[in-house]
DNA sequence: GCATTGACGAAGG
DNA sequence: CCCTTCGCCAATG
């Protein structure tokens, strides 16, 4: 009984870590996680911009529910310079405490005021025209 | 199976 | 400007 158990967590756990698309063979999540990684210190993108990137343009919330499981992607995600399209923190709720968010974005030296990064235009980082098409 | 739900974004009023 | 509607599609009940 304690072995099925074990093994019945274990196989969640490991199906939240690789997460994939049922209808197509590459993980979608793993080409967001991939973009995301990519993503220079100091610098923020969007969940559309990423979408964008990958072709899926109108998927932008497949992006963001990537994100949401992005917690048990290895290596790490910076997740938290993924925001949306105006700047704002959107997704700060679903970090560990109210303010880790901001926090790790004070650490990558942005500057946030009201949910929102100062200076968003300057900061934003297009994989599109960063990585090239 | 069907309806609902999003860390989204564009378009129209 | 602000608000609503709609397209998007995996996951969930």
């Amino acid at each position: 009984m304690m072995v099925v158990f074990y093994l019945l967590n274990m196989k969640k756990k490991l199906l939240e870590e690789t997460p994939r698309t049922t209808t197509k063979e590459y993980s979608f999540f793993a080409d967001v996680y991939d973009v995301v990684r990519q993503v220079p210190k100091g610098r923020v993108t969007s969940y559309g911009a990423i979408a964008n990137f990958l072709g899926t343009k109108l998927s932008a919330r497949m992006v963001g529910w990537a994100m949401n499981a992005a917690h048990n992607a290895r290596p790490k995600v910076p997740a938290q310079r993924v925001v949306n399209r105006n700047g704002m923190l959107t997704g700060k709720h679903h970090f560990e405490t109210e303010t880790k968010m901001e926090e790790l974005l004070k650490n990558d030296g942005i500057v946030v005021k009201n949910d929102t990064i100062v200076d968003f235009k300057i900061k934003f980082w297009d994989p599109a025209k960063e990585l090239g098409l």
